[in-house]
RNA sequence: CGGGGAGUGGCGCAGUCUGGUAGCGCACCCGGCUGGGGGCCGGGCGGUCGCAGGUUCAAAUCCUGUCUCCCCGACCA
């Protein structure tokens, strides 16, 4: 390709509302625009980068046995009403009427459709199992887009669908594509980690997602040697906390208008780790509950969700007032509800918590002496807790894969059934998987990126190679530049040629800002040794040159060796 | 939805408080020079100041309404 032909609007400033790397950086190479809130436009060289991503993601679900399917994202609404989706999932889901009035969605995602047409078509165990996949678009009318591509309203999504006759069958499946997910984000050349997973409302019985660690990202990954998992699931070994020893019964001590731990502790001269912080909710079906964490903890609302077994939501002022004690100062103690305890806190000890009297503590607490409860593990994870004797890191990452065992959730009410081998009718056992080509362009850029720009990862660049003629128009360099140029293009490495009559400066300045991992530049001094210089973009390292006659080998090997 | 910020040539900004001929840098066009890190000189093109209404002799500027975008939080099958 020429650049002088290339739709390429690079930018010398960023965008003045951009604040994550990737989104100033791939709007300043020229790669996307931006159409509205999360609707972005791809140019050229952007949908280079993500159709050669998709073109991993075909060939890795192929290998996995996939079968590419293309299904609607205007779809009628009678299918999400029978999965129950339609009422449940809020104003995430975009819905609109036809000119017959007619209830229609635009798909989020496509368990419905999958399913809808497998249960059509699939009669008997002999026809199980098997996958389909799809590259299409998803509509989501998220709250909050942002970051450019990483968070968009709409997106191509690589979704797909296993269907097994059992669960047995499905964790082959699930397995089977495991290895493909692991292989696509290794091809793709970004850092990931594999992290277990909240299954969520779905209710299903495993799920992992795939995260790309990057400053922008929206996720936290707990991480030890060995360990990874996302924050909203992690459990670790707490730091340790020197306790006070525990008296002999609970001693009420004054703490006039200290309400928070930190004041209590400070005023008191124990560490905020020795206090029993109360944390009152009100968990559907079981009622009010106090749950009961470290001072230097705090509640982790999606482990809690999964150890109460339901929703809560936190007690109000005015209950916690009623039935417990004056808020800021309620505890354990004597309090006549029932008591969640935190795995963390340690027994024995001599804990500070509420009097649920105002202007009062008590000090030398001992949990289950003092105070009946039941356990439980409802504490987010903090940097330096440990795992198996290891300390744990939190590092902010994307979201760009995930993978989930649906089982029966969407076959049951879409009656995608089969005839097993005794000739009894049995539900289809699924499960999903999704990839975000554009959050995998984002996560590379976010990695790899250094003060002058993008530095692709070689299997995602724009184009593989970018040729910089130097020197004025019609001059020995351009045209030894525009034979080199014909010679690799017969390659298989695809060229960018900067055939613009631009300035030195500003040729280095936009290649090293669009990222092709490997540039030739022929100048004045490479002409004398009839060679062109070759630098790699990541490091920007000078690589031995490559000689002007039969230069396709020594490209060829300068490319080999590069990340 | 709560909090904060912003809409002025393609991009980045000033001007708004205190109403009075819309400005700067970059980009772009023409001519010339330069040619290994966004170079120099000269001459140009381009803007209903987000939109609507109001106040005024006069509105980018004041008032009312409205739309849009960004950031933090909530939310995120």
């Amino acid at each position: 390709m020429r650049l002088s032909e290339l739709l390429l609007p690079t930018e010398r400033l960023p965008p003045a509302d951009a604040e994550a790397l990737s989104h100033i950086l791939m709007v300043r190479a020229g790669l996307i625009r931006q159409m509205g809130a999360g609707l972005w436009s791809w140019l050229p060289a952007g949908w280079r980068v993500h159709q050669r991503i998709v073109a991993i993601l075909r060939e890795e679900m192929e290998a996995a046995g996939a079968q590419e399917v293309l299904m609607p994202v205007l779809q009628p609404a009678d299918p999400w009403r029978r999965t129950g989706r339609y009422d449940n999932v809020g104003p995430e889901l975009f819905r609109l009427r036809d000119r017959r009035e007619a209830d229609l969605v635009l798909a989020m995602t496509h368990e419905e459709a999958m399913t809808f047409h497998v249960a059509q078509v699939v009669r008997s165990y002999r026809e199980l199992p098997f996958s389909l996949f799809q590259l299409q678009v998803k509509e989501r009318d998220e709250p909050r887009p942002r970051a450019g591509v990483l968070r968009t309203r709409e997106f191509v999504m690589k979704d797909a669908y296993s269907f097994d006759r059992d669960q047995e069958g499905l964790e082959r499946s699930y397995a089977r594509q495991m290895e493909a997910y692991d292989r696509i984000f290794d091809r793709c050349g970004v850092r990931w980690y594999r992290v277990e997973s909240d299954v969520g409302m779905m209710g299903g019985f495993g799920a992992h997602e795939y995260m790309a660690p990057c400053p922008a990202g929206e996720d936290e990954v707990a991480l030890a040697p060995g360990y990874a998992a996302n924050v909203e699931v992690a459990s670790a070994r707490a730091w340790p906390v020197d306790l006070p020893p525990a008296l002999d019964a609970p001693e009420p001590v004054d703490t006039p208008g200290q309400t928070t731990v930190e004041e209590v502790a400070r005023a008191l001269g124990v560490p905020a780790g020795a206090l029993l912080k109360a944390y009152p909710i009100m968990s559907e079906g079981r009622g009010l509950i106090m749950v009961c964490l470290r001072g230097d903890h705090r509640v982790n609302d999606i482990k809690l969700a999964n150890v109460l077994g339901g929703p809560f939501r936190p007690a109000r002022e005015s209950e916690i007032a009623e039935r417990i004690g004056p808020p800021g100062y309620i505890g354990p103690v004597g309090a006549n509800v029932s008591v969640l305890l935190d795995d963390a806190v340690a027994e024995g000890g001599g804990y500070v918590c509420g009097a649920n009297e105002l202007n009062r503590h008590l000090r030398g607490v001992s949990p289950g002496r003092d105070f009946p409860f039941r356990r439980g593990d409802v504490r987010r994870v903090e940097a330096g807790d440990t795992v198996a004797g290891h300390a744990i890191t939190i590092e902010p990452c994307i979201e760009v894969g995930q993978i989930f065992k649906l089982g029966t959730r969407y076959s049951e009410p879409l009656g995608a059934t089969f005839l097993d081998e005794h000739g009894r009718e049995q539900p289809i056992w699924m499960g999903c998987y999704g990839i975000g080509p554009a959050r995998i362009a984002a996560a590379a850029v976010e990695q790899h990126a250094d003060d002058q720009g993008i530095a692709w990862p070689r299997a995602i660049a724009p184009y593989d190679v970018e040729i910089v003629p130097l020197g004025r128009e019609g001059g020995a360099e351009r045209e030894a530049a525009q034979r080199l140029y014909e010679e690799l293009r017969g390659d298989d490495l695809s060229v960018l040629l900067d055939d613009r009559d631009a300035g030195p400066g500003e040729k280095f300045a936009d290649a090293e800002l669009l990222g092709c991992p490997l540039r030739l530049t022929v100048g004045r001094r490479s002409l004398e040794s009839e060679t062109a210089e070759a630098q790699a973009r990541r490091g920007r390292a000078d690589l031995e040159a490559v000689p002007l006659q039969d230069a396709r080998k020594a490209v060829r090997a300068r490319w080999d060796a590069l990340p």
